[in-house]
DNA sequence: TCAAACTGTAATTAAAACCATTACATTTAA
DNA sequence: TTAAATGTAATGGTTTTAATTACAGTTTGA
């Protein structure tokens, strides 16, 4: 299985988008994905650093968006959990005799950076307003 | 994280365009890469079905291009890979009584798609003959 | 003031993914 | 006919990921 955070972060904060200014605690969004409440407060956190939502501890407690869905892109979403990149780079030592070897690791950072970008940039057009606006439509 | 096997599949093919016509083994190409020959052949054989390359049993056996790195995009070769998506959809099911949750799954399914075609269409600008210039000017 | 309902966080377990490795049948060249 | 390859199945070990348990700290409100 891959890696589903960011999967789980957008679900998240698209619960918390559909709901505006209500405070969620985690059980309820656990729920809302399917998973464990640690594994929704460990987003919570990450999402908080990100300066995304805002959380409330003690009775009543849960979390909240900080911005409006408009102004909240996937690329946020992404840079908050910052998964894996998208193609790894081989980090073994290359065979020095071999110069196809000794030039891959440099030239596959390069890819694997733009791609990076290109993926960003592909989310940065996606708002959780748009994600919000499908749900409704519905 | 897409795994290593693209990025195993394109040091593969950069060493085989490097030596234009030329016959590699699986060994000599394992050792470039720093893994073991039998995953450099199943990787060939991923090739080969794509129809990237031409392989040969039996002494002096190897595999070998099938067309000029020119005419080869790294999209064919993720393609020839089919890595699992950059973006995992969550496969569980909804809660019924969530309208969020009830419709994450195709919302999601979407933004995968498209981030998995603006990745693609990167990679498609990128050709073998680019990687080969770039292992040549060093 | 105390119990209930939360968050924050560490530690552990379980499952999945990934790659390496072994083994061997088959093919080919010399 | 032997040596050197590929093709391919099976197995094992490591790493990654998510689920779970546990509990201290915070807040609300009866």
């Amino acid at each position: 299985m891959v890696n589903q955070q960011f999967t789980f972060a957008v679900h998240i904060m698209t619960a918390l988008a559909f709901s505006p200014g209500e405070v969620i605690g985690s059980q309820t969004l656990a729920a809302s994905v399917n998973t464990n409440p640690v594994v929704v407060r460990r987003l919570l956190l990450a999402l908080r650093r990100a300066r995304l939502i805002e959380t409330f501890t003690g009775k009543h407690g849960g979390a909240r968006l900080r911005k409006k869905p408009r102004e909240i892109s996937l690329v946020d979403i992404y840079d908050a959990v910052e998964p894996r990149p998208v193609i790894p780079v081989n980090e073994r030592k290359a065979l020095k005799k071999c110069h196809v070897s000794c030039n891959m690791k440099s030239i596959m950072s390069r890819v694997a950076e733009s791609t990076e970008e290109a993926v960003r940039k592909h989310l940065r057009g996606i708002t959780l307003a748009q994600l919000v606006r499908k749900v409704r439509s519905r």
